[in-house]
DNA sequence: CATGAATGAGCCTTCATTCAT
DNA sequence: GATGAATGAAGGCTCATTCAT
């Protein structure tokens, strides 16, 4: 037996709570100092924890930053679900999809600037349960749908995909910066809409 | 410093050749693996040189990277600039810039990426001569003169640029996926030219 | 900081152990080589461990080598303060201080030739708690006495302290090279003590 | 021919002087910053000369310490010694080698510091052309021959001759760190004087 | 004679990982 | 479950030395 990571199929309540304070200090050190520099010691310290805390609970660094990208996808896709699901019309729902990510962000500020900085490390997901697929699925049926019904011009959807995440990437920032919410959603909303309507000038 | 940068008026010829050499080398080291695993080491092996020439042509890393970001911005503006000059109108003009920059990233591939990544880790640039400054105001100037001209709606500049620059940011990672060059031209200016532009529903 | 240095309130005794263990490997390697020459890498040899052990018990060099200063100071304090503060006269004092000092050399050879060379590589003591600055005074209070009382002659204490060292410094020096310990103990006593002195030839 | 390390039986003039000139560089540099921060490049950039040439003069750095150690004698020797040859007894002849070292000390603040901590260092001489044996020789010649004109006590000379070299150190670090020539002197000279005399009590 | 260029070794530091308790 | 201890690799930097020109 090489020791010991957790992998049981019903994790005691004391590991999932360990886990889960472990993921938040993660999130929060990878948001403050980028992912390179959020070394296991700073989350460990963070935590409030030991080092070797880690490296029993995560195999290794790359499990645990595994689990913040789970993290942040559960907790993006309970905040923004909702809003998507209950739409009438896709506009709509895109419309609930760019409010709800920019009130996502300037609910938890660090989460997705976290996964941002953990994908821009490098870091390739391996337990990829298709979270992230999956929330750009839907973000593109999104788009399909509304050009079917007419509200979306026609585009290369997944191109379209592409630009709504990077236009709400500087949500992210902004939100990050200090600039005021309403504001910003207001004129991001309007860019993806502007973007993906048929008006013309 | 003793064997530090060189630093004289006129730089021999071999001096600057060897430090194009390298800088061409790191952006390509960067663009391929990020900027915090280009390691020196990695750089001067793409380079086919010994570890310590870096030392001796740039004090340290930083300039290094301060070097990445000066030849980028040398080469981009050179790449976009003409074009955004010789534009008649506003409108125009972040037509060319729009349309230079995707021609940009396509026709250098790592330049763009490298900037994007050496940002993303944090790095700071001390020799700043206020090219990013410089170029972020070229972007706003355009975007005020255009919405004073009435061709732009009325927006908050300073986010509409970072919203542009964020949506260009999906043409440099695009085109480094090989996706094609024209089509995404086509769908990125569109969404620039919507997003600024007046409503028309 | 991560792996950083220890600092508990109670240090556990291993910890303690690695640490005087670590310290006295290095007091031996600086008296061997020098300060500058002892590089983590041949402490850590010396010691028997991987090099990285040095950085976990204590942070950085600096601060291996403020332990270093420590150690000779407590240890130096020990030997030498006691016949010190028994002394009935500043003139047995000084005599206590002078036998104690080349007493604490013969017994602890490498201990104070390595704090002579820490001091002469330019290391400045960070934690310094006044041991240096306390014990010199101690020295010039004991002249300061000595002059009051009518035992010493007039003279500058500053200069005549740095003397004293300087003596002193040559049983250092001659005790490693072998020289016979009374002899040497006789001979700078009486030029201690001559120095000092009211005698006129 | 494994290219060119000058060694002439009549050096060129100007290899005479470059090489002096070199030495002087060294000698500033090392007593500005010690012994082992004194870079070959920083002793070339206080040379105004290129990095290169210090290897072209001098094969290593060694040899450049060698030259150092050498001026620094050749100088003393000067200064010191026309005092002490034309001293009529050992007693004056002593008080003329201590008057004379502090003057040479208070002449040329940087020679003895730089010896000193070029020794500090640990640097073997390897060109020992028995300069540092021959001074201390004197020394010991005056001490002996005082003790045998009845002018100096008995003692063991090898001991007190460092003793007095030791003391002598003391003025060249508080002339470094401008205390005052003449009083230093006196006490200097005091301090040798009554540890080399008779007792009388 | 002199220089700039290049090299490779060595150093300090940081860090993910492993392990005994 | 959790901790502190230890390891070894890798990175950036400095530097003495060598060499072609």
């Amino acid at each position: 037996m090489p020791s010991a990571r957790v992998e049981r199929d019903t994790p005691t309540f004391i590991q999932s709570a360990r886990r889960t304070q472990l993921v938040v200090a993660a999130i929060d050190t990878i948001a403050e100092l980028g992912a390179e520099r959020a070394s296991l010691g700073k989350v460990a310290e963070r935590a409030g924890v030991s080092r070797g805390v880690i490296g029993y609970h995560f195999g290794s660094r790359d499990e645990l930053l595994d689990a913040v990208i789970a993290e942040v996808y559960a907790v993006g896709a309970r905040e923004v679900g909702t809003g998507v699901v209950g739409a009438a019309t896709p506009r709509d729902a895109l419309s609930a999809f760019v409010s709800g990510s920019v009130a996502f962000y300037t609910k938890y500020p660090q989460h997705m600037q976290s996964l941002t900085a953990v994908f821009a490390s490098g870091h390739q997901p391996r337990n990829d349960r298709g979270e992230h697929a999956a929330e750009l699925l839907e973000l593109d049926s999104i788009l399909r749908r509304g050009i079917e019904a007419g509200q979306f011009r026609s585009m290369d959807t997944e191109i379209m995909c592409a630009i709504i995440r990077s236009i709400l990437d500087v949500a992210v920032k902004k939100v990050a910066a200090g600039v005021d919410s309403e504001l910003l959603a207001e004129e991001i909303l309007h860019s993806v809409l502007a973007a993906t309507g048929k008006a013309d000038p």
